[in-house]
RNA sequence: GGCUAGGUGGCAGAGUGGUUAUGCAGCGGCCUGCAAAGCCGUGUACCUCGGUUCGACUCCGGGCCUAGCCUCCA
């Protein structure tokens, strides 16, 4: 079975091969880090988990790069604005990121690597770009000069003049041209900054990126990955320095973006204001119930992100972790993940015909008969699961986290008088209770060992 | 203005040149003291106008609408 990609240098589905059959490199480019992550911020991460993951069941070695950017503008202002040191922001939140991303089932990248630790090749970078004529040193900045590199623009697929034509492109008076970006600039007072051979400084936003890659990954890597807002100027800043660097005509061989989370059809974004950070939304819901949110979407398409749509995946994990509860048996060995599943992952990471598949046998197993077919079917789900990053709870667990918030206790006495009633053939009163029942979003389920309860989703909140 | 994606049943969301997506909700039935859960069944779905074709929701062209990028942004 072939695993194919979209790849939005070519803007075609292709068949992907590796350069080296042995290992898969990937790059995805992580958070900077000076706040809490938005639900938005984490598609990335949890679709090139995914990938990742689905890329192993193919290669063996599959080495999977993604970054935290520590030095960065934006984290210099949170930090002049609250008045602390900007270690204390950056590690405060890269903390609280690899902890969000954890509860959303996103396993560590291979190499988690911080700019701040990249300085040297950060420079040295820079300097070989010098020396090869792409980029020049003006009033302590050093600048790409795009002009050197006449397939700039490729990956946007965006022509130089109509750039400029666009009048947006931030003209500064060292800039040879409008469309040159920055690798390093002047820092001075409290702004973080290193020595280099053009004065005290730090470097531009796109350069960390092309070094952390270069030195964790190699020159050309397979799969570099991210939201469809880096693809300009971002990445294309990014393959333009890597290119020119290392002589090479590609420097990503496949080009992954995912589309958007929306709000209310809006892009979700800090600075119109519409977000929800994953912090909040870990309060309110299991961490799963986030991610087969996130993958009930294609992920190049937009995903609008809502209440309702919450809901609609913590009732659909409900179901399958009652199934799981009442049918799943314990498999001895590891299974290889079904076809059905893994076939619509090989296929450009087809999620949502992914979790059909995996919704399909969990109906067949709860329809299953004889034990030999419970027993292949248990199989099956548990390695989808594992592959997918869902049913990864004991079902008690994940019902026990629901009734937290209720008087067990309480709930089980109203239960027991109930079942007495009932014993009694006192329906009325064994109906009353029911009702109460109901009337705290309890749910019961009379079955063969007793009565089960539940919590109803979708009604307490909002 | 330039460049990209999209417009599928009540909602979410895949997919296909002629045959069941799946999920949530609804309806009918089985089951149940009654329910719930489960199972079975069920819905004149493919923005619009042309074209290609024996046949198009699926291919091609025009139109309309939506979102994104072109500025920090996943």
């Amino acid at each position: 079975m072939n695993i194919t990609v979209y790849n939005t240098l070519t803007r075609a589905k292709e068949s992907f091969v590796p350069l080296d059959p042995q290992r898969v490199t990937m790059y995805v480019c992580g958070p900077t880090v000076y706040n809490y992550a938005h639900i938005g911020n984490a598609r990335p991460p949890v679709i090139f988990d995914l990938w990742r993951r689905v890329l192993q069941t193919r290669y063996d070695q599959v080495v999977y790069v993604s970054n935290i950017t520590d030095v960065d503008d934006k984290i210099n202002a949170a930090a002049a604005a609250q008045g602390v040191p900007i270690s204390d922001i950056t590690r405060r939140f890269t903390d609280i990121y690899i902890e969000d991303m954890a509860a959303l089932g996103v396993q560590p990248p291979d190499v988690r690597p911080r700019a701040t630790e990249h300085i040297p090749e950060i420079i040295s970078m820079i300097k070989a770009l010098i020396d090869s004529g792409h980029a020049y040193e003006a009033e302590q900045h050093v600048l790409f000069d795009v002009s050197a590199y006449p397939d700039y623009g490729q990956l946007s697929r965006r022509d130089r003049r109509e750039m400029i034509a666009g009048a947006r492109v931030e003209v500064a008076p060292y800039k040879r041209q409008p469309e040159d970006f920055v690798l390093w600039k002047p820092s001075s007072g409290d702004l973080p900054g290193w020595d280099s051979p053009w004065g005290y400084g730090r470097p531009g936003w796109h350069i960390e990126c092309s070094a952390m890659a270069a030195k964790h990954l190699g020159e050309v890597i397979d799969i570099h990955g991210g939201g469809s807002d880096l693809v300009f100027p971002h990445h294309e800043n990014e393959l333009a320095q890597s290119c020119c660097v290392h002589q090479q005509d590609r420097f990503a061989r496949y080009w992954l973006h995912n589309g958007f989370v929306q709000m209310e059809s809006r892009k979700m974004s800090k600075s119109l204001g519409n977000v929800l950070t994953v912090h909040e939304l870990l309060q309110q819901h299991p961490g799963e119930v986030l991610r087969y949110v996130l993958l009930s979407a294609h992920y190049h398409q937009p995903l609008d992100w809502s209440e309702a749509a919450v809901t609609q995946a913590h009732k659909t994990l409900d179901r399958l972790y009652a199934i799981a509860r009442d049918h799943l048996q314990p498999v001895a060995a590891a299974a290889s993940v079904p076809d059905a599943v893994l076939s619509a992952l090989y296929d450009d990471l087809n999620t949502p015909k992914a979790l059909a598949a995996f919704n399909q046998l969990c109906r067949d197993l709860a329809a299953a008969k004889d034990t030999a077919e419970k027993q292949g079917l248990s199989a099956d789900i548990r390695a989808a699961g594992a592959l997918l990053g869902l049913l990864q709870e004991a079902p008690e667990a994940w019902f026990g986290r629901q009734k937290q918030a209720l008087d067990a206790d309480a709930i089980d006495a109203l239960i027991a008088a109930r079942d007495a009633a009932r014993q009694q053939r006192d329906f009325a009163r064994a109906d009353a209770i029911r009702a109460e029942l109901d009337a705290m979003n309890v749910i019961i389920e009379d079955s063969a060992d007793g009565t089960k309860w539940r919590v109803r989703q979708g009604t307490a909140e909002s």
